[in-house]
DNA sequence: AGACCTTACGGCCGGCGTAACAATA
DNA sequence: TATTGTTACGCCGGCCGTAAGGTCT
């Protein structure tokens, strides 16, 4: 039975021409390396090379057995990488959410529950997370609703209201409330990373632009030194504080006010228990 | 990376379910196993078994890995296979003919002209010849008819004419030739392995009855000693004497003269170029 | 002269088997 | 007690690199 060096030997000469070549790219001498290919040789015990005094070539045998050599060793490759995705998906909780605040809650929360495991997260829209779920990309994610598939494990895990942040100065800002459509035209600073609220504003205020900032600091800066209006919300207010200089208008409009549902597999609920308790 | 003997030990271990049965069939001793698999486990860098004081058993990354080992090691064996093939089949020439008497010339030439070749033959109909060739299957084959397609090289080797073997006694015995319809009905000795001949008969002479013998020898006594008619050839005739009780009469059917053709694949002709001086 | 392949030689390390040990059924 | 897996120990063979030889461009 050939082994694998001498595969990967074979394939480097393939590759490279000359025993010396692949001699140095193997970072081994090479005598070895012809040492080698000659017991390759008898293992397979018909002839893979053309010697001429001093030149080896392929003859067709050696050209298919490269061949196969290469096959071998990329199959060799896939099974590593295969087994070592495996496990590191056993270390793993993949936690797949459509917005930011409930996510950083599940992550906390299975951080806690599962010291020993890496947590994993990603903000996705609804579709590719209900997608991600079945593969298996993720092992729970968060929606905005409650799916009605049989095959998912489902629990309520908390609400989330949209409000306009205003400056005191601005005309509304005394309302108990506004419905989106009030603001249309009006132009506002807005964070980028907001999962899939980043469609409702769009939908629902065509009139306006938005300035979208990437960076978190960027974002509040422009709120602090400047009178746009921007969103936040019921939560962001409680872990975060509300902007100093702002005055909160929650939003009528219901698809402003979300309850968050965590999901698993039904059938792969017990790994990921703790977290529906 | 790993080794393709440790792969066929955990292959082994696969199979058998303990490290004691597997070292016991690999013949080699239980702790040198132990050893392999400790290396191989730390090769993939991630836990491969589940191990309890004194059992071992399959992890899910264990049973990944056996699964693509066995790939693997499948995989190598068809490269050996695939390759030895290869070889054995650059050392063999293989010829494929209607009928005996040209593919037995055929062999002795190929066996003269290609002293290092292996020289193989089978006799077959013409469809499957025609569709050998060009598998590859034969280098050589021999029909009884020039085929039109421009890949083949093809070239005329000798004739064959068939003839009746009648006892002196026989009504037809002074003929100067007959037709195959004037025998119609006549029981006649028939060699098994006579090519694409066996058709002829049993389609000219549909009334008779042809007693098959598969033996060479069976069939000389069976002539010998009886007054069965029987067919021969010219060439039989000049290779092998005629029958001592009998009398050749030549058919005159035109389907009972063939002229022979060596063909080849146009492509391969230098493979086989001495054949055709 | 330079590049290449092969053979010769000597050292060394890695894997082997034996033996001893621990744990289970 | 019999079976199984792991660890300890000492030996030996095979593989390695260096060196030298021969051939071709």
């Amino acid at each position: 039975m050939p082994e694998l060096s001498q595969l990967e030997q074979l394939s480097a000469f393939a590759e490279y021409g000359t025993l010396s070549r692949a001699a140095e790219v193997l970072h081994m001498s090479q005598p070895t390396l012809t040492r080698s290919m000659q017991k390759l040789e008898s293992e397979f015990g018909v002839p893979l090379f053309a010697r001429s005094k001093n030149k080896l070539a392929f003859h067709e045998n050696g050209k298919l057995a490269a061949e196969y050599a290469k096959r071998i060793l990329e199959l060799t490759q896939d099974m590593l990488d295969g087994v070592r995705a495996l496990d590191r998906a056993s270390h793993t909780i993949s936690i797949g959410a459509c917005a930011p605040m409930p996510l950083v809650t599940a992550v906390q929360n299975a951080a806690r529950l599962y010291p020993d495991m890496t947590v994993s997260s990603e903000l996705k829209d609804c579709t590719p997370l209900l997608e991600g779920l079945k593969t298996g990309l993720y092992q729970i994610i968060i929606l905005p609703y409650q799916p009605n598939d049989d095959t998912f494990y489902c629990r309520e895990s908390g609400t989330e209201a949209l409000c306009f942040a205003l400056p005191p100065t601005h005309p509304f800002a005394d309302r108990d409330g506004l419905y989106m459509k009030d603001m249309d035209g009006e132009n506002m600073l807005l964070y980028a990373n907001i999962g899939f609220w980043h469609s409702l504003p769009a939908q629902k205020m065509p009139h306006s632009r938005f300035l979208v900032q990437n960076e978190r600091f960027d974002l509040e800066e422009l709120v602090a030194s400047s009178t746009l209006p921007c969103f936040v919300s019921d939560v962001t207010i409680r872990t975060e504080g509300k902007p100093e200089n702002r005055v909160i208008v929650p939003i009528l409009d219901p698809e402003a006010s979300v309850t968050y549902y965590t999901v698993c597999l039904r059938e792969k609920l017990t790994q990921v228990k703790k977290l529906f308790i």
